[in-house]
Formats: structure tokens, C-alpha cells, sequence
DNA sequence: CCGGATCCGCACCGATACTG
DNA sequence: CAGTATCGGTGCGGATCCGG
């Protein structure tokens, strides 16, 4: 049974924490802000959360009109989606990810999403603009993105790339050290957790393009 | 004894929740937004909070940087205030409340704290920018406020006016209907929940500041 | 296997009472 | 005034089960 309680108070804060204060609602938010996402999905990204809570919070959001629920386009099973009111959060959780950045890194196995390492990129991301545009096909937990680096910014979108010069398979977790350590590259190849395949070093501009000159 | 579990997510925005994400977290930031307060004060702001959990709260944001307890000036007691972090705060703050404004009232009997309509009114007002500024005396829940219409904004400061062109004491729930609706003034002053003095007129601009052509 | 639903134990929460 | 102590209820976490 979904919850309902209320901090009863009329401000507009409260009332916001009203409907995504509860435990992992804004979590859940987070998975949709890139792609909308099926059940299973969305539980193997959030692997914490038990799936009769995932269900409630579900159902509750859907309530609120933060997501909804739509058949997907050409299979038969179903994927839940921002409302247009559920996508007016992605500026507050991007600012609240920013903050969150300086806060201790929980202790312990931390789980890490494709959607998590993919807005973190696409906020961080500041390529010089001179630079020519570099398409990455990006292939994480199974589903393909497509990354383009280009006008100074980070593209992310889901989905097979017409044309790619570097094409990525792995995790999260190893995509995010890609991103921050130039070792990281090579030892991924060695232990099997990475394959590439084409220009290996626009993986270099891309670590470059979030720790660069550039980000600030 | 505080609260300590984690989301156990690397992504920003999980370890952001890992530190406010708790329940009444960040009601307690919003009520230090504006000023230092004490602790009966934080429970007259939110009488909903039980006096054991605001506690419990206070003891964790402070472990955690976001706020800081430190002895009042002049007076024996003490006060709980935001740190540089915490303070960091309140751009998302603000923006969730912009967004919890379209969620709808909670049913029955809702708490308003004087610190949350005067965010409203600092964030929603903007009076003509060739008006002559106006300063108020604003006595609400027994603690004084100066506000002055200027230069396009509200500015919300705690304490009390060198000069003012009006004095209003008054509880939250009504000034926020001075704000909104033009008949409030003279209901409020018939049945004793508003005392004024000074000039009258000065309230209308308060409340076409907030509701104004200006507004967007 | 996917998309949940059911069950259970516990930590958190809410309300009240109590204390220095 | 500023909390602490206590206690019942419930949201949460973890596991298992079930229909398609």
C-alpha cells in the first residue's frame, strides 16, 4: 500500500516533499531523466530498493503526475515515463547531484547506474568548441547510448548512433573511472571489463572534456 | 539516536539524499534560510516535528556540515545556524519550492512559518524598479523583520528597521493572505489579527509587488 | 524471466510524558 | 527552555512467492 503522509504545511518546499520527499522517489526520478524505463530496469539500476517499495513509489508518483505509465512503442511490456511536471525536477536534481558531489562517498559497495554516470558526464562535459564533434556508441548494462561531444557540451541520447568513431562496452562503475583516470583505460582492456573498439583516443578527449580547462 | 542509512549509490545526487534526504531535513534548512534560530523556535516553525526527531535531526545535520550550533551573542542560550554548505543550499531550495507550488494544499489544518512566507514574498516580489523604496516593520510570531521593497526586489533582513513607512504585526497564515488577496487588509484589522501603523497604501504595493505585472 | 505481490522483522517515526 | 525517555505504529529492507 502506497504512503500518504503529509508534513502539513503550506509551504511550497513541504508541499514539493509532499509528493518526491519519501524514500527513493527522487531516485527514481533520476532513472528517467535520460530515457524512459521498464520495472526490471529500474530495479537493476537501484538494486537497494526492495521491489515491493519500488512498486509503491511507482504507483504513488504516477498519482502525483511526476511519471506515467505508457505501453512501449513496439514490444509488448510497458515503461514508465516523465510527465512533463516530472521533468521540471531535472534542474533541482542536477543542482542537488552538484552539492552531493562534496558530500563522503557512502561506505562500502556503492551502486552506480548507467543514467547516473551519463548525467554526471553530461553536466561535467565542457569540450573546447573548436575541437571537432566525436560520436561515442556506448553500450551499458546491455542498453546502447549515444554520446556526441560537440559545441562545447556533452550530448547524451538513448539509442544506437547513426555513425560512431569509438564504440564502448562496459559498466558504469569502470565508464566513471574512464572518465576521471588516464590508467584506467588500458587496465579496464587487461581484465576484460572494457572492449573498444575504433579511435581509441577520443576516449582520452572525453576524460579531458570533464576534467579539462574546460570545466570551469 | 540519529538516523545512519545509506542509499549505498556513488551518484551525487543519492549521496545529496544520504545527508538531507532524511524526513524533515530539509524543512529545518529551509527554517534557518533566513536567520539563526533556536530550538523552541524551530518548534513553533514546525509544529508537526516531534521534539525527540527534531533533535535527533539537528544533532545529524550538524555531524554532517550543514548546520552548526553556536552560543547567541548577547544571551545565555544558543541557536542553530547554516555553514557555508549548508547555505549552498538554498538555490535548490528555492527551486523546489517554485516547483511544490503547483502541488496541490494538504487537506486539513496546514502550518505556515513566518520564515516560509517571507522566502515566498523574497522570491515572488518584484516591484517596479522606478517606485520609491519602501521599508516595513513586520512583526510576525513574535520576532521582528525589516522588509524593503527596492530596486526591483524584496530584500528580507531579521531584526528591526532603523526607519519604516508602515508597521504590520500580524501571524504568517494571515500576511500570506495580505499578499494574495486585496480584501485580507481590512477583514484582518476587523477581527484583531493584524494590528498596523503607518502607511496603509504601502501594504497594497507589498501585495502588487508579489502578484504584479512585474511577477514574470 | 518479467512484473510485480505477500510476508515479516526492524528501524524509523510520531505522540506524549518527563527532566535538568 | 532545551532537550531526553518511552512506547506504539508503520514505513522500510530483505526475502520469498506467484501469474503470465
Amino acid at each position: 500500500m502506497p504512503t500518504s503522509r503529509s508534513y502539513r504545511d503550506s509551504c511550497g518546499i513541504a508541499r514539493a516533499l509532499d509528493v518526491v520527499g519519501e524514500r527513493w522517489a527522487l531516485l527514481v526520478v533520476r532513472e528517467l531523466l535520460l530515457t524512459p524505463q521498464r520495472f526490471s530496469e529500474l530495479r537493476h539500476a537501484l538494486p537497494h530498493v526492495s521491489s515491493n517499495l519500488l512498486s509503491d513509489r511507482l504507483r504513488e508518483l504516477e498519482h502525483n503526475g511526476v511519471i506515467r505509465r505508457v505501453p512501449a512503442p513496439t514490444e509488448g511490456h510497458q515503461v514508465y515515463e516523465l510527465t512533463e511536471r516530472g521533468r521540471k525536477l531535472e534542474p533541482i536534481l542536477r543542482a542537488l547531484g552538484d552539492w552531493g558531489i562534496d558530500a563522503p562517498q557512502p561506505p562500502g559497495p556503492a551502486a552506480l547506474s548507467a543514467t547516473s554516470v551519463l548525467i554526471f558526464l553530461q553536466g561535467a562535459a565542457r569540450p573546447g568548441p573548436e575541437a571537432p564533434p566525436t560520436t561515442y556508441r556506448l553500450e551499458l548494462d546491455g542498453r546502447v547510448w549515444t554520446v556526441i561531444l560537440r559545441s562545447g557540451r556533452a550530448e547524451v541520447q538513448p539509442g544506437e548512433p547513426a555513425t560512431a568513431d569509438v564504440s564502448l562496452r562496459t559498466d558504469p562503475l569502470t565508464f566513471s573511472a574512464l572518465l576521471t583516470d588516464s590508467a584506467a583505460l588500458t587496465a579496464a582492456r587487461a581484465d576484460g571489463t572494457l572492449a573498444v573498439a575504433g579511435d581509441l583516443s577520443a576516449v582520452d578527449r572525453l576524460r579531458e572534456a570533464v576534467s579539462g580547462p574546460f570545466s570551469y
